[in-house]
RNA sequence: GCGGGCGUGGCGGAAUUGGUAGACGCGCGGGAUUCAAAAUCCCGUUCUGGUAACAGAGUGAGAGUUCGAUUCUCUCCGCCCGCACCA
C-alpha cells in the first residue's frame, strides 16, 4: 500500500480549487452571506505561527459555513505601510517598496501552501496608490464633515531619529530605536475627532454580544466614562477675569476644598510662566518627568503655589491655586480643586505643602468631632458634615443637591468626562500615505483637489540622513498652492497606519470600485460576521474601525455603524526555552533527547537545560517555522495540530510530538480510506431496509458524531471537534466486517463519508482526496454539511448511576424512559449497592429520570 | 491601586440546566508483527492499598448551601492579562 503522499496531494487540490474559482465570493445577493475576516498580516518577510492560528481559525469558519450553503466572503490582503519596510531600507539599502512588495509575495506562497479558502481576487495592499487614493479622499471628506482637524499637541519626540514616536515606541523614556531620551514637544498635528462618538462608542457595545466581553470590557475602560461637574472658582486678583473652570466628580466634598491645582501645561500656568522663572523652571521639570511611566509612578506629589487666590464658590474663604504635577492637562480641565481628606493624592499633596484637612464625609454612626483623617483619606459613602445645607446627606443625595445649587448660582454645572482622546494621526514618516494637504502661506491649510488625486509617494528618496525623507525632498514638497498659485509646500506627514487598517475590511467587499466603497456591496457584505486576530488590538485597531464606520456613514459613504459583528481572539503559540551551559538560547531544530533521556544539543552534544514554555520570539529563539512544518509533515497536519488540544482562545503550547501525533491521524485516516476502498458499496447508494444491532451502533456514533461536531463548530470548541472525529475514527476502525458483505459495508459507508465531511474544513487536503477515493465525482467542496438523524442520535440503553448516600455504588444498563419504580427495584438488586445499603432504612429516594438514582439511608 | 481571567492525572485538556470526574490526544509501561529497526496494531495508564474483586482519597486551600458541587456562595492562596497620578 503506498503511503499518503500529502505533497503531491496537497498542491495538487490548491490547484484543482483555484482553477475552478472554487472560493470566489458570488454577487448573487439573494444568497445568505457570511464574511469571515482574519485580521490581515504586516508583510514582514515570513509568515510565523500566530499567522497559521489565526488563518487556521478562520479557514475553518470559511468552510463550514461554504458548506452550510452561504455565500461566503473570504479575502486577504497586506498592512503594507510601516516602519519596517524603512528600517530595512536603512540598514539593506532596498526600496521600501521593492522589500514591501518582495515580502508580498513569498508570504503569499506561503499563506497558499497552507490551503486556504481564500477570494484571492480581492487581494488588496495598503501602499497601492489604488487603495491609499481612497483614504485621502475620505479624510478630505472627514475634514468637511469636521471629522478631522488640525492643533498643536504634545508629542513624543526623539532626537536623535528626529520623529515623532507612538506612546508604545518609547520604553523607559527612550526612543526603542535611538534610545535618545524622549522629549515632549508641540507640534501642529492632524487628529480624528473620534471623541465627538466617546459616547456612541461606548453604548454600542452592549450591542456586540459576539464580542468577548474581556473586549468590551477593556473598550469601556478605554473610553471611561465619568460623571461629575464643572465648578467655577472666581479669582480674587483682579488680573485674571474668567473664573478657573475645575472638573470634579466629587462636587459634594466642595466644602472640604483646601486648594486648587492646575496641570503645569494649563494656559493659565504657561501664561504665568512668562513672568516668573520660578513657575517656568517647575513647569520645564515637570515636562521632563512627562514621558516615563516608572519616572510618573514614584513621583512625589511636588506643585508650586502661583500666587493666584479663588474664592470658595459657598464661603468667601479664599483658597490658594498650585500648580501640581499631578495634574494632567488632557483629563477634565486640566484643574482641580483638592480636597484632601477625601483624595489619596490630595492629601499627600496637602501634607507635603501644610495645607488644611477637613474631613466632611464621615462613616455612618460616627460623630464628626471625632472623626480624623490620618495616613488614608476617607473615599468610601457616608454622611456629610461640616457642610451647611448638605449636612446629614449621604454622598448621592449630596452630590445631586450641591449639583442644583451650582447651576442655580451659575457656579457650575454637571457634566459628563471621558478619557479617551481624539486620535493623533500625524507622522513623520515616508512609507505611509500622504496627507493631501498644502500649506500656502496666504491662504493657510488647503486640500488638495480630488482630481490631483492620490498623492503618490516619491520614489527617489534619501534614507542616508535622519528624519523624514519627505521633509528633505524639496522636489516632492514644493507645489503651488491650488487656490492661489503661489508657491507652496506639501504636508510631509503620512498617516499612522491605522488609518489603513481602518476601512480595509469595508474595500474589501468592492476591492476596485472607483469609490472607497460601493454602496450596495458593502451593505450586502457588512458587518463582517466573524473577525478573528489577536487580543492585542482589543483597543486601537477596533477602537479606529469602530470610529472610522461612524465617520463614513456620516460622511455619506456608507450606511453601517459596527464593522465586527463577531469577534474572537484567539491565543498565542507557546515553545518550550532552551539554553545551553552558556547561557545561550537553543533553537527548538537544534535539541535532541539521547539514549540516556537527557536533553542536548544536536550539533555539539553538551547538555540543555529546558526552561519555561513561552511565547514564540526571536530573542529567546523559541520559534518554529511554519513553512518548515508545512514542508515536513503537510499543511493538513499543521491544521490539525493547531486545531486539537487547546481551546483556540487559549496559548497552546507547540511541541515536536503533538505535530508527530497529528500527522499519524492524518495517515491514519487515509490508509483507513484506502483499506477498504474496493470493498465498499457505490457511492449515493439508499440505505439498508434493516440494520443489525452492531450496525445500529455505529450509525449511532456517526449521527452523534454530526450533530456533536456541528454544535462545536459553532461555538469554536475546535479542540473538541477534534476529540469526537478521533472517536468515530476508532469506532470506523473498531467496526469489523467481512470483505464481501456489502450490506454491512452501506453502514462504514455512511460513517467513512461522515468523517471525511466533517473533516473536510479542518484538514481539507485530506478529505477532498479521500472523498475521490470513495467513487464521488462532486467535489467535495462543492458538497452539502450533513444533517444529523436526530432519533439515531438518542440512545434507547442507558447507563444509570446508582449512588448511595451520595457516593457512586453501581451502574445499571437500562432501556431509556424506564420509570422510578422499575429502576429503584433493579437498582437494589445490584450487589454493590444492597451490601451497602445492607438492612439500613431508606430515607429518601433521589431519582433523575435517565441518569441516577441516590439511596439516602 | 483599579478592572478582568484562570487554577482538574506526568502533560495539553473533556465534563448540557448542579447528577457516573479524567472523554480525546501526547507521554509512559507491556505485548503482537519483524532477522532487526521504522511504521503499524492490541492492552494498560488519577493517586494509595490489594494478584484481583474491591476499598479509601481526589478538580489550588478552607468553609457553606444540597440527597449530590469541577459547576453555586463566601474567605484565602497562586499565576496570567489589561489600565494606571483620570480628579
Amino acid at each position: 500500500m503506498s503511503r499518503y503522499n500529502f505533497r503531491e496531494i496537497e498542491s495538487e487540490w490548491q490547484g484543482i480549487w483555484n482553477d475552478r474559482g472554487s472560493f470566489v465570493a458570488s454577487e448573487d445577493f439573494k444568497q445568505s452571506k457570511y464574511y469571515v475576516l482574519e485580521m490581515f498580516p504586516y508583510p514582514s518577510g515570513r509568515i510565523h505561527m500566530g499567522h497559521l492560528r489565526c488563518y487556521t481559525l478562520g479557514d475553518v469558519v470559511a468552510r463550514y459555513k461554504r458548506a452550510q450553503g452561504y455565500n461566503v466572503l473570504h479575502p486577504m490582503g497586506w498592512d503594507a505601510f510601516g516602519l519596517p519596510a524603512e528600517n530595512a531600507a536603512m540598514e539593506k539599502k532596498v526600496h521600501p517598496a521593492e522589500w514591501t512588495y518582495d515580502n508580498i509575495s513569498t508570504m503569499r506562497v506561503q499563506l497558499q501552501a497552507m490551503g486556504l479558502s481564500i477570494d484571492w481576487k480581492r487581494e488588496i495592499a495598503t501602499c497601492d496608490p489604488e487603495y491609499y487614493q481612497h483614504e485621502q479622499a475620505m479624510f478630505l471628506d472627514f475634514m468637511d464633515h469636521d471629522l478631522v482637524y488640525r492643533k498643536k499637541g504634545w508629542v513624543n519626540w526623539d532626537p536623535v531619529d528626529q520623529t515623532v514616536l507612538a506612546n508604545e515606541q518609547v520604553i523607559d523614556g527612550k526612543g526603542w530605536r535611538s534610545g535618545a531620551v524622549i522629549e515632549r514637544r508641540q507640534l501642529s498635528q492632524w487628529f480624528c475627532r473620534i471623541t465627538n462618538f466617546s459616547h456612541e462608542l461606548l453604548l454600542s457595545l452592549e450591542d456586540l454580544q459576539r464580542w468577548p466581553n474581556k473586549v468590551r470590557i477593556m473598550q469601556e475602560n478605554w473610553i471611561g466614562l465619568s460623571e461629575g461637574a464643572y465648578i467655577d472658582f472666581k479669582f480674587s486678583n483682579d488680573k485674571l477675569k474668567s473664573p478657573l473652570r475645575v472638573f470634579t466628580t466629587r462636587p459634594d466634598t466642595i466644602f472640604g476644598a483646601s486648594f486648587c491645582a492646575l496641570a503645569p501645561d494649563h494656559p493659565i500656568s504657561e501664561q504665568l510662566s512668562n513672568t516668573n522663572s520660578d513657575l517656568k523652571a517647575f513647569i520645564e521639570e515637570c515636562r521632563k518627568l512627562g514621558t516615563s511611566e516608572e519616572a510618573i509612578q514614584t513621583a512625589e506629589k511636588k506643585g508650586i503655589d502661583t500666587g493666584l487666590r479663588v474664592y470658595h464658590p459657598f464661603s468667601d474663604e479664599e483658597l490658594p491655586v498650585y500648580i501640581a504635577n499631578f495634574v494632567l492637562m488632557g483629563y477634565g480641565t486640566g484643574a482641580i480643586f483638592g480636597c484632601p481628606a477625601h483624595d489619596q493624592r490630595d492629601l499627600e499633596f496637602a501634607r507635603a505643602y501644610g495645607l488644611p484637612v477637613r474631613p466632611v464625609v464621615v462613616p455612618q454612626n460616627t460623630n464628626p468631632k471625632e472623626f480624623c483623617i490620618q495616613e488614608e483619606a476617607f473615599v468610601e459613602d457616608g454622611i456629610l458634615a461640616n457642610s451647611e445645607f448638605l449636612n446629614g446627606l449621604n454622598v448621592p443625595e449630596a452630590k445631586k443637591t450641591i449639583i442644583q445649587k451650582l447651576i442655580g448660582s451659575e457656579n457650575g454645572e454637571s457634566t459628563i468626562n471621558y478619557r479617551l482622546r481624539d486620535w493623533l494621526i500625524s507622522r513623520q514618516r515616508y512609507w505611509g500615505c500622504p496627507i493631501p494637504i498644502i500649506h500656502c502661506n496666504n491662504c493657510g491649510i488647503v486640500q488638495v483637489p480630488r482630481d490631483d488625486l492620490p498623492v503618490t509617494l516619491p520614489t527617489d528618496i534619501d534614507f542616508t540622513a535622519p528624519g523624514n525623507p519627505l521633509e528633505r525632498h524639496l522636489e516632492w514638497k514644493s507645489v503651488p498652492c491650488p487656490s492661489c498659485e503661489q508657491p507652496a509646500e506639501r504636508d510631509t506627514d503620512t498617516f499612522d497606519t491605522f488609518m489603513d487598517s481602518s476601512w480595509y475590511f469595508a474595500r474589501f467587499c468592492s476591492p476596485s470600485s472607483s469609490n472607497p466603497v460601493d454602496a450596495k456591496q458593502a451593505e450586502y457584505w457588512l458587518p463582517v460576521d466573524q473577525y478573528i486576530g489577536g487580543i492585542e488590538h482589543a483597543i486601537l485597531h477596533l477602537l479606529y474601525s469602530r470610529f472610522f464606520m461612524r465617520a463614513m456613514l456620516k460622511s455619506g459613504h456608507i450606511n453601517i455603524k459596527e464593522p465586527f459583528q463577531g469577534l474572537f481572539t484567539q491565543g498565542m503559540v507557546n515553545h518550550a526555552t532552551y539554553k545551553d551551559v552558556n547561557g545561550d538560547w537553543v533553537e527548538p531544530q537544534n535539541i535532541l533527547v539521547d539514549e540516556g533521556g537527557k536533553v542536548v544539543r544536536a550539533d555539539t552534544g553538551s547538555s540543555v537545560e529546558v526552561g519555561r514554555v513561552e511565547k514564540m520570539s526571536k530573542s529567546k529563539k523559541n520559534t518554529v517555522d511554519p513553512t518548515d512544518v508545512i514542508e515536513s509533515y503537510g499543511a493538513d497536519t499543521a491544521r490539525w495540530f493547531i486545531l486539537s488540544d487547546s481551546p483556540p482562545d487559549r496559548d497552546m503550547e507547540w511541541t515536536n510530538s503533538g505535530v508527530q501525533g497529528a500527522f499519524r491521524f492524518i495517515n491514519r485516516v487515509a490508509r483507513l480510506v484506502s483499506d477498504c476502498q474496493s470493498s465498499l458499496p457505490k457511492p449515493n447508494l439508499p440505505p439498508n431496509e434493516k440494520f443489525s444491532e452492531e450496525e445500529n451502533k455505529l450509525r449511532q456514533i456517526t449521527h452523534k458524531t454530526i450533530a456533536g461536531v456541528t454544535e462545536d463548530y459553532e461555538r469554536f470548541h475546535f479542540n473538541r471537534s477534534v476529540a469526537r472525529l478521533y472517536e468515530l475514527t476508532n469506532a470506523i476502525s473498531a467496526y469489523e466486517i467481512e470483505e464481501s458483505d456489502v450490506k454491512h459495508s452501506w453502514v462504514k459507508r455512511e460513517a467513512l463519508e461522515t468523517l471525511i465531511l466533517l473533516l473536510n474544513p479542518m484538514t481539507p487536503h485530506l478529505a477532498e482526496e479521500m472523498w475521490k477515493q470513495l467513487g464521488h465525482k462532486v467535489l467535495l467542496v462543492d458538497t452539502r454539511w450533513p444533517t444529523a438523524d436526530r432519533s439515531l442520535a438518542i440512545d434507547d440503553v442507558i447507563t444509570i448511576a446508582i449512588q448511595v448516600n451520595g457516593k457512586l455504588r453501581g451502574k445499571l444498563d437500562i432501556k431509556a424512559g424506564t420509570k422510578e419504580i422499575k429502576v429503584q427495584e433493579a437498582a437494589r438488586d445490584v450487589t454493590n449497592v444492597s451490601s451497602t445499603i445492607s438492612d439500613r432504612p431508606i430515607k429518601k429516594v433521589v431519582f433523575v429520570k435517565d441518569k441516577l438514582v441516590n439511596f439516602v439511608v
